[in-house]
DNA sequence: CCTGCATATTTGTCTGACAATTGACAGTTA
DNA sequence: TAACTGTCAATTGTCAGACAAATATGCAGG
């Protein structure tokens, strides 16, 4: 259990230090903690994985900004935007992805439509810090925004866009959120794996 | 640009393969791809914080792909923790509230149960770092599991009951969560505005 | 059938070395 | 002076081989 370990007090000295703060060389920590520079290297890997360190060689390894996503758990239906915005983490829209799509039993029910009905389906990918964050997709009745609004300048998320024009999003909006394994498509945009378990937010 | 170059090979491999498939050993697939067994565990050691790999010395690397659909309601909860681990917050889970419920036309149907039969309710709140992250309802027909185990020492997840306790997961296992508005119960179990949106963890 | 026990296999860790990249600094030149 | 260039040190990336630890497997003996 000697990488375990070294895992914990490396976490312990990561979360201690300051954003963007330049931990020791790899000799020196291995050395410090008593293991050897690969062991080492492995339990850094893992970090670098998390995302809680960037290294570059020839210049070191530093402590990155901890992500966020976990705290976005309640304030799930504040837009993403508004989140990064508000922790200083640059956003961007992936690929905007506008359909339409047939709505299928749930979907009808839900959006007191008729099965078959068209709807508007906006898929997108949220970028931050070049890390795929969420996979969007949004399903609006036709009649609530026209689509040449949209494709337009899209930048903002369907949520602000209701906002702004004074739909009274909150009354019986529905979020759902579901685990599904990645399709070839989506973790392709994503970059992820194949498979890959994701939430996939299906908000009306 | 070397172990990127295994990473994405690897990433193949390990997409190809099936659920519980064992890999090849670190020897034989560092010379399949003509880099060092080092550089092949930094890269193997990203699976595994995915959670894509299992190893086990001794005995070899698993492909781990949890690509069930079945158990999704549970999945979510494990999905959280590790979410949370990856980023290496401190899940714990708070007030852990057990009660008997009677079925609503939805539960009824979903469980294929009789609407106003009784049902078991388990609800608690997972925090991540001081804050709440997912209030949790876990609805479950009284059959499965009998309530004093749950009331003795409820530590773990219902996941772990159930597969402690090796009742097999129920095929049609379903999760589905909404936003919703925080009732003055909720809200004071989790310390927020009453009126707040959260998520609400429906899985049966 | 079961129980030890030796053995092979596999992952975990260590050691030392060299390669690749980058930043800093002194030296050179227009 | 300002810009460019080459050298050098520091740091991460990769490599090779070895041994330790854990586990499965087959075998002898009860």
């Amino acid at each position: 259990m000697v990488r375990k370990d070294i895992q914990s007090r490396l976490e312990n000295l990561i979360a201690a230090a300051q954003p963007g703060e330049q931990l020791p060389s790899e000799p020196k920590l291995a050395k410090q903690l008593g293991v050897s520079r690969a062991t080492l290297r492995e339990a850094m890997r893992t970090f670098e994985t998390r995302g809680l360190i960037r290294r570059q060689q020839g210049v070191g390894t530093f402590v990155t900004r901890p992500s966020q996503v976990i705290e976005s758990g309640l304030e799930m239906l504040e837009s993403i935007e508004r989140m990064a915005e508000r922790i200083g983490l640059p956003v961007s829209m992936g690929t905007v992805e506008i359909q339409i799509c047939l709505a299928d039993d749930d979907v009808a029910q839900r959006l007191q439509l008729e099965v078959g009905s068209e709807t508007l389906c906006v898929s997108r990918v949220i970028w931050a810090q070049d890390r795929p964050v969420a996979y969007l997709v949004d399903t609006l009745p036709p009649d609530v925004l026209p689509p040449e609004r949209m494709t337009a300048d899209f930048t903002g998320s369907v949520l602000d866009l209701l906002l702004k024009h004074g739909d009274p999003p909150l009354g019986d909006s529905l979020c759902e959120i579901a685990a599904v394994a990645a399709s070839p498509e989506v973790a392709r945009a994503l970059h992820i794996q194949r498979g890959d378990s994701l939430m996939m937010f299906k908000a009306m």
